[in-house]
Order: C-alpha cells, then structure tokens, then sequence
DNA sequence: AGAGAGTACGGAAATTATTTGGTTTGGCCG
DNA sequence: CGGCCAAACCAAATAATTTCCGTACTCTCT
C-alpha cells in the first residue's frame, strides 16, 4: 500500500472537481513547480489513485430527464442467475450502476431514462425480460438533493 | 431547446471516456479541423451540456472500501424536515449522492465510508442524529457490478 | 441575387506540457 | 564521520497544444 501525503490529497482533490485545470495553475495554487505537480501526477496516475477524466455532462440536457432506482430480486433456483444479470446489466446503457447488496434485495440498479414512457419500455424489454428476475420495486427520484459529489480525499 | 447533432454527440461521447483528450486527437479522431472542435465544444459548454471536467478516483486507493444505500425515512410532522435533512446531506462529506424518491420511504442515500466501523459512527452520529429522522435502512454493497457508467449519448 | 448566420479551415501568436540537467534533502551504511 | 543513494524539487529549453484572426463555403430568408 503506498501512501501519499497532504500535497496529493490537495491535488486529487483540486482536480476531481476541476479535471482539465492547467498544469501551471494547479502548480500556483498548491504552491509548488509545475514540474513536480507534474511528477506526483503521474505517480498518482501509475498508482491506480487516478483512473481517468471524465466529462460531466447534464443529463436533463441530453433527454434523460427521469432518474430511477429499481431494487431486483433473483430466482436462485439456477446456478448462474447472478452471472447472467451481472452480464445482461453491462450490455444496458440505461444501466448506470448496479451492485449488488446484502439485504432484503440482491441488485439494486440505477438507470437514467427519458420519462416515464421509456422506463416502462426498459422494465418489460430488458430487465423483467432477463430470467431467473423474480420481482422489482421501482423508485422514481422526484428530487435529486445530492448528485455526484467528489469523494473526500482531504 | 438546443439539439445537437452527430458530431456532437461524439465529441460528448469521447469526452466523457477520456475528459482530458488533447482537442487535436480529439479531431483527428472525429475526422474535423481542431478549430472546428474547439468551437463546438465551447458551444456545449457554453449550453449546458457540459458542466464541467473531473478526475475519476480510485475510491478503495483512498481508503473508502464500504459503499452503503441508506433509506430514510423521515417524521412528516414539522413543516421543514425535507429542507433542513436536504441541507444537512449536503454537508456530509460521506454522502455521495442523495435522492428524494416516490415510494416506499423518503430519500436514498448513497455513502462511502472506509468499513462497517466508520458507517456505524456516520450513521449514529451523521444520520441519526438529525431531527425528523425516524427510520433508516441499510444496504451494504457486496461487489460493485457496474460503475458509473458514462451517459448514453449516441 | 444579396445579406446574414452558421460552420469550417489554415496559419500565426500565445499559452501550456514535457523533457533535461542540476541542486538540495534525508536516510543508510561502511 | 564521510560517502553514497534515492527522492523531491526547481529553472530553462524544447515540443506540443490552444487560441485568435482572416477567409471561404453553404443555407436560408427577404
């Protein structure tokens, strides 16, 4: 397990919310060469700190106005039901999460639709048309409060 | 309402895998001038379908190997419960994610935390402890199946 | 047809990233 | 203690990228 220290934090956390922040600006507000922020960056990178940069793009923009969680139940009659969904789930580009949980449930997906419509569309012709899926309980997100907030590092 | 075409989605579409792509591979990738790209994408960004850049982090790297749902249900007896448990999620450095649904209980928690330890402390002392909360729910991810997934933009 | 908007392009200038080489610091061991 | 090594840092030079500007093309509307 390698460690990394205050400066690290201070630029994981610096560029999780701003990913394609200038070099030299990350060198100025930290204090230090662009050089060496350079060289702990490519540590962090080589480390397995850093997996990549994304876009954050709005989602209401691109017509995916309905966020919706739904908890999925499984038949565990067949052995490889839990691969098979596992797999199935990838394929969705509904799908944006999916884990499985200890509880009263064993998947819980999170999937972003255009409305209503579309998710009923996406319930029958993907997940409830995946066997061994015995029962779902849908929750529509009427709010979203809290989205995506960067991971604490500090 | 502004729509955008195929090129565009492209440029969403690559940018949300790999945010810190220089714009001249960007281009040649798309098969357009970089000039062209650059002012396209100052246009997405412009319109709101870009909110910005991050780094995506390794979350057990940091530490943070427990990823925990919480349903909540909160007491609908004082008038500004919603307002002030939305106020107090957004302050919790543990929470990612906080989500106001129909259905079964009120709001959906998504939090990480280093282990059971650390999420027994967060949700004595973080959830419980505000007032209106009446019951909670928690679910503990077992293995991660699906990981934010980029949006579904082409 | 002509005006105006939108989009595209190439080249020059400005900015930024990366590499190179050298200095300092701190630990380790003969 | 003195020498040695590795790690972290920095400044300067070079390589790459972004931005700016002038121009051309295509649509559409009048």
């Amino acid at each position: 397990m390698i460690d990394i220290d205050k400066i690290d934090r201070k630029i994981l956390s610096i560029l999780q919310a701003d990913g394609r922040i200038a070099n030299v600006e990350l060198a100025e507000r930290i204090g230090l060469s662009p050089t060496s922020i350079g060289e702990r960056l490519k540590r962090l990178q080589r480390d397995g700190f850093v997996e990549g940069y994304g876009a954050r793009l709005n989602p209401h923009r691109l017509g995916l106005g309905l966020l919706v969680f739904v908890e999925v139940m499984l038949d565990k009659t067949t052995p490889d039901v839990f691969e098979r969904f596992a797999r199935a789930v990838q394929t969705a580009p509904e799908v944006l999460e999916c884990h499985m949980v200890a509880g009263g449930f064993d998947y819980l997906v999170k999937a972003r639709v255009a409305d209503m419509t579309a998710y009923r569309r996406f319930l029958g012709e993907s997940l409830l048309a995946l066997p061994g899926v015995r029962e779902t309980r849908t929750y529509a997100v009427m709010e979203e409060v809290k989205r995506d907030a960067p991971l604490p590092v500090g």
